[in-house]
DNA sequence: TTGTAGTGGGACATAATTTGTCTATGGTGG
DNA sequence: CCACCATAGACAAATTATGTCCCACTACAA
């Protein structure tokens, strides 16, 4: 069943807003039937004749009829809901969901996967695999790639497969290393992604939590500057978003910052930036590499964060992401975004 | 499952169809790549214009790419592909019109390909492919296989590869030569499939429209005893239907018998005998070899033809065939016999 | 070597369709 | 009877699809 729909949407990509889209006209007018084009209009947020041309449309395919009073269903667009209702419960599920998410998170796409990260370690690697097939499409040519730590980003390299190694891909830590374990490690990370692609990655380790005065002569390296230059020229960067305390607490954190966090309510981290629930920057971890500025002039931004416990986290950060992200989830994490 | 396609019937009869456009071209580019806008256009009947639209549509979603020499499938493309041709098996019906042409017919089993020959020449590749696969679930071992001519034989030979080269063929054409252009006599077919199998092959040429007495004294020969002996005890059979008038015209018939078969109107054609809508046999071409009683020895008989034009001449030949008889058809074809 | 026939992509005027908006007309219910 | 809400019709504006060129490029054959 959901092959079935997803080899349509490969070639029909709005198959499930035209569905959706008749499939609510139809449920309203089933429900406030027998109604008016107008008010079914005000009722839906359609225009009038937007609406009234899928209302043809259902004439045409006689499913309901007009007269003088207003429009009803017939007996076989009353079936033909009943039968709906059962597939919308199924499609909702995910791909309703994926809509609904991109739009309250003013995102360019929300991709959901089944499951809940905190409780099945399984999901985890449905959200890798989902985030390599969507590198795959966007993919081509010449690419850098920007990567971040964490272990989510660790299991996205585990799941990247030498299948894009057609195209010419160069894999780069996104900023300093950011106190991790070294599983962890956007240096890591991005060697192991470029091991599992055939192709080629560059290191670019600094301390991290630099003094301002060391920062300024680091970059006047050439080597750290080089990378700094492929970094902020990438053509896509790879993230994850985690739960600012959590975050915290993983890295060697001082008392004084972590009082900070708390006091300023942070609850999501991404690149090393702290956000709280309004999504402003409360605190920055200073590194050198990609900044949240540069983030705007990146056109393919992947953000993967899965399960339940990271849904505020992921909220916070989407305050301020680019419009051009694309945020790989799953189910778990989904439905807390959407119920808040 | 069935739900759902039947939903989205009765829903997106509009979606479905640009999704039937969509595969169409996706599957022609499959075939012919690389291939040129134009070349795909007319082969399609597409405007050139409409062809690129969904061309770019295609090249968007990295189903296809485009280079200096022509476009072509990406893998991608071709997974999608794979699994579009059990999509549309399903959407069509095609499963259910095999058993009912199977059962309407009164034959062993039906094999129908998408699309129609009479519209597109591609179709009949499709026709062979399906006929070659079929040949290699078949045979195994020692198998003697008889041809007859006619251009969609033609095609069979052409599609046939060395895959079934394991198995010891012998090809032999199945009678005389029925006066037809070289290219399509049994004989060049017989001598191509066993070139493209890697086997052998034995020629049969002897004039057609003998007279009774040189049948006779030819029938003396050893080297034409031996062949016949050999087409009786073929484990295979693979022919063509034609249309009776077409197949009359093609061959240098005299006009009597011209007469003959549009008084008794003849529609059907199948090894030099031709049918009327009942199935009676109102003509055969005396020649040597196989004998329509002899097809109700050999177990395994593939008729190979498509096209809607076709549908009468496979109606009327399928009135009296053997009930071991497989038919290859077309979409084309198919529909037009289920009308009926 | 040159010529040719094929390729994709750009451009653009025109046709077709979609869309927003307004009007006409006619039942319905109080 | 009258106000109200209904559909259908109409139509210009906006948007999109379409037909038809042209161009630069390349593979390939002569």
């Amino acid at each position: 069943m959901q092959s079935f729909i997803d080899i349509q949407k490969r070639l029909l990509p709005d198959l499930l807003q035209v569905l959706h889209k008749r499939y609510t006209i139809l449920r309203h007018i089933g429900f406030m039937q027998p109604v008016g084009r107008r008010s079914l209009a005000t009722s839906l947020g359609f225009t009038e004749r937007v609406l009234r041309s899928e209302v043809d449309f259902l004439k045409e395919q006689k499913l309901i009829t007009a007269n003088n009073i207003g429009m009803s269903l017939t007996s076989e667009g009353k079936n033909l809901l009943e039968d709906l209702e059962g597939l919308m419960r199924e499609l909702k599920g995910m791909d309703v969901m994926e809509l609904e998410l991109k739009h309250r998170l003013g995102i360019h796409k929300a991709v959901i996967v089944p499951g809940d990260s905190d409780e099945s370690p399984l999901v985890k690697n449905e959200l890798s695999k989902a985030c390599a097939a969507r590198m795959k499409r966007l993919l081509s040519g010449k690419n850098i790639i920007a990567v971040t730590g964490g272990s989510t980003m660790a299991a996205v390299a585990d799941a990247l497969t030498p299948e894009l190694t057609n195209e010419e891909l160069l894999f780069v830590p996104a900023r300093g290393g950011i106190g991790e374990d070294v599983h962890n490690q956007a240096n890591t990370i991005s060697s192991i992604m470029s091991k599992n692609t055939h192709s080629r990655h560059r290191v670019f380790y600094v301390p991290d939590q630099v003094s301002p005065e060391i920062y300024a002569s680091l970059i006047k390296e050439p080597e750290i500057h080089e990378v700094l230059d492929l970094i902020k020229s990438a053509s896509m960067v790879l993230h994850g978003i985690g739960d600012a305390i959590t975050m915290a607490e993983r890295r060697k954190t001082s008392p004084e910052v972590m009082e900070k966090l708390e006091n300023s309510n942070a609850v999501g981290e991404a690149f090393g930036y702290y956000f709280n629930e309004k999504g402003d920057i409360v605190h920055k971890v200073l590194t050198i590499g990609l900044q949240l500025d540069d983030l705007a002039k990146i056109p393919n931004i992947i953000a993967v964060a899965g399960g339940t416990s990271k849904a505020k986290a992921i909220r916070s950060y989407m305050k301020q992401a680019p419009s051009s992200t694309i945020l790989i989830t799953d189910e778990g994490a989904a439905r807390k975004l959407l119920k808040g």
